[in-house]
RNA sequence: GCCAGCGUAGCUCAGUGGUAGAGCAGCGGUUUCGUAAACCGCCGGUCGUCGGUUCGAAUCCGACCGCUGGCUCCA
């Protein structure tokens, strides 16, 4: 970042901290027995916490804001001073939270924050005075706990955005509507792509056949890689006796996220929250050689997890999934190598399917954890070695690996900007161990297996909802569950659309014609709205001269196009995963 | 799970105590049209569920279910 850009950021972050007080002050006003809990500013703005004698609602937001531009106007000065514990004590002695900051401050020197009629507890820094605050606006109200933790009160907070100007405030709102209409939720209903339903149960996906389209696409596409890559593809049922998950430690560990146990014949069985276990238990149905290694399987693998009600989110939370897994059992000289092949997929398929801002993450040894310091620092270091000998930049997560291991982590951009979890890489020394997976060494002894989980999309269900906030639903071509739109001008173009829908099938496209008794201008308005790639409007032009007239869904027209022309470019676009929409040149 | 808001036709939404509405979609007809919404008609809802208040409840109250925004959580 230039120092001229951190100096505009430092500005902004203390406009928004600002204009935080300035929110507090009007809550005061407005309940002058509100108690303050803290206050600061995040990105793009700001929040303060509440704890009021009354729940807030929308409503309650305007006239909040009507109070804070009437202190703005006033445009009174931030002034600080400080004081002593025992002075700010007693300043502060009708608000609980505010005490237990001060008790918990190192420090006897506090420093205040004063404006109008507002102090606060604050290390500052703010503005010289209110009238600074160029534009803001207050967005929504939420519950936090206080300190974050749940067995504490529950606050009310309000969220703001501030910036320096007007337009710039506006622009954000803009963003956040684009963001609005790409929620993946709007859109896997408008076109028809999966539909969650509380008759079913929350949390559990149903894929229209559209949306199965486009997950066939991934999937084959998957597979194939891992074919060629020296995955071999198993399967493993969803449910297994609840012994194998004490064996491995789910039950112990993760017991929140199972469902209950279900009674067969008197047997305890669960709903599988993992695929490891199934591909051990395939591992080990026979002795193995050091020279069989590294055994690599890969599974769509579909988990169930308990999640509490309140964090369940479209396809990007949800309680039944397909995890795009797969174990690697290797030698211990193998692991980097293999680490290394994981991260060239990995950043293979975040490119094929479009994403290009991606950043890696290394996380280290958790206070928590399964095996040796010794064998997490070699772990760590293998890792640390095929990042570099990858070439890829990366950053420490310090002590943020899963207890069993070491993992790296890849987190990728939407177009919006949004934060994806992407592909992890995760070493285990935890299940090997307790499972006994061992491999017949060349000193002809017995040694455990390194192994190694891997995602590289996530799952299915995540999956699609980042492609589809990415692309905002217009998938490339070789995703686009309806690839081309026929379009007739007239009843009597119907069997020469027809025909053309046959040879592009036959081509092993999808296309489809659009036989409704509508005037054009309907039926390329419906295309649109589908996003369907490619439209051919055919009339009596076309019938006379066999071709075609090709509009893309940017609006883009391209008139009396062969149909072999088109033919060849589309299957040319597909089979190259294109990521844009081109007229045939 | 917690706090707040919300739940009316397939979809988007109006309706704040007095017999449930619109547009789109669907269906039937008319129209056969050249690049983002033709015209006419019809069908369609135990107003999330259950209970309560009331002469009367989509509307007020309670419980439950679900969704949304956050919080907590996310191997």
């Amino acid at each position: 970042m230039t120092s001229k850009k951190q100096a505009e950021e430092e500005k902004l972050e203390r406009m928004r901290h600002s204009a935080s007080h300035v929110m507090a002050e009007a809550v005061q006003s407005i309940f002058p027995e509100a108690k303050f809990g803290i206050g600061p500013p995040i990105e793009d703005g700001f929040y303060y916490d509440f704890d009021l004698p009354r729940p807030l609602t929308p409503d309650d937001l305007p006239d909040i804001e009507d109070k804070m531009r009437e202190i703005i106007k006033a445009n009174q000065p931030f002034i600080r001073r400080e004081v002593t514990k025992e002075e700010a004590r007693k300043l502060f002695s009708a608000q609980p939270y505010k005490l237990e900051l001060i008790e918990e401050l190192p420090d006897d020197k506090l420093s205040l924050y004063q404006q109008g009629a507002f102090l606060d507890l604050c290390r500052g820094p703010h503005l010289n005075s209110t009238g600074e605050i160029k534009a803001f606006k207050l967005l929504n109200i939420a519950g936090a706990y206080w300190r974050g933790d749940e067995r504490r009160p529950m606050l009310q907070r309000i969220y703001g955005v501030a910036f320096d100007t007007q337009e710039a405030l506006e622009e954000h709102l803009k963003r956040l509507e684009e963001a609005a209409r790409r929620d993946h939720r709007k859109l896997g209903k408008e076109l028809d792509l999966f539909s969650i339903q509380d008759e079913f149960g929350p949390g559990l996906v149903l894929w229209h056949p559209k949306g199965a389209i486009i997950r066939r696409q991934i999937e084959d596409f998957w597979k194939d890689e891992h074919a060629k890559r020296g995955y071999e593809l198993v399967y493993t049922p969803h449910l297994a006796r609840i012994d194998l998950w004490r064996t491995s430690g789910h039950l112990e560990f993760y017991q929140d996220y199972l469902y209950s146990p279900m009674d067969v014949e008197g047997q305890k069985y669960i709903l599988k929250p993992m695929n490891c276990l199934g591909h051990i238990l395939i591992y080990k149905t026979k002795l193995r050689s050091y020279r069989e290694l590294p055994i690599r399987y890969a599974e769509l693998g579909t988990v169930y997890r308990y999640e509490r009600s309140g964090v369940l989110h479209g396809l990007s939370r949800v309680r039944g999934f397909t995890q795009d897994d797969a174990h690697i059992f290797c030698r211990p000289d193998q692991l980097e190598e293999e680490v290394i092949s994981v991260l060239e997929l990995a950043l293979f398929m975040i490119d094929t399917f479009g994403f290009s801002n991606y950043q890696l993450l290394l996380s280290t040894r958790p206070e928590k954890y399964a095996g040796t310091v010794e064998a997490w620092d070699e772990a760590t270091d293998i890792l640390r070695r095929a990042l570099e000998r990858s070439g890829l930049k990366y950053d420490i997560d310090p002590g943020e690996g899963v207890f069993y291991g070491p993992k790296i982590d890849i987190k990728f951009e939407s177009a919006l900007g949004k934060a994806w979890q992407g592909p992890t890489i995760q070493v285990d020394f935890n299940l090997p161990s307790r499972f006994d997976v061992t491999y017949i060494g060349e000193d002809g002894k017995e040694h455990t297996v390194v192994m190694v989980h891997r995602t590289v999309l996530g799952s299915m269900e995540r999956f699609l909802a980042t492609l589809l906030e990415h692309y905002g639903g217009a998938f490339p071509v070789w995703l686009a569950p309806v690839q081309v739109r026929v379009i007739p001008v007239a009843d009597r173009h119907l069997e020469y659309a027809d025909k053309l829908e046959t040879e592009l099938k036959n081509a092993g496209i999808r296309a489809e014609v659009d036989r409704r008794a509508e005037r054009i201008n309907q039926k390329i308005r419906q295309a649109q709205l589908e996003k369907v790639p490619y439209m051919l409007v055919v009339g009596d032009k076309e019938v006379a001269s066999s071709t075609v007239s090709l509009r893309l869904r940017s609006g883009e027209q391209l008139a009396s196009l062969s149909l072999e022309r088109f033919k060849e470019a589309a299957k040319k676009a597909i089979a190259s995963r294109a990521k844009d929409v081109a007229i045939p040149g």
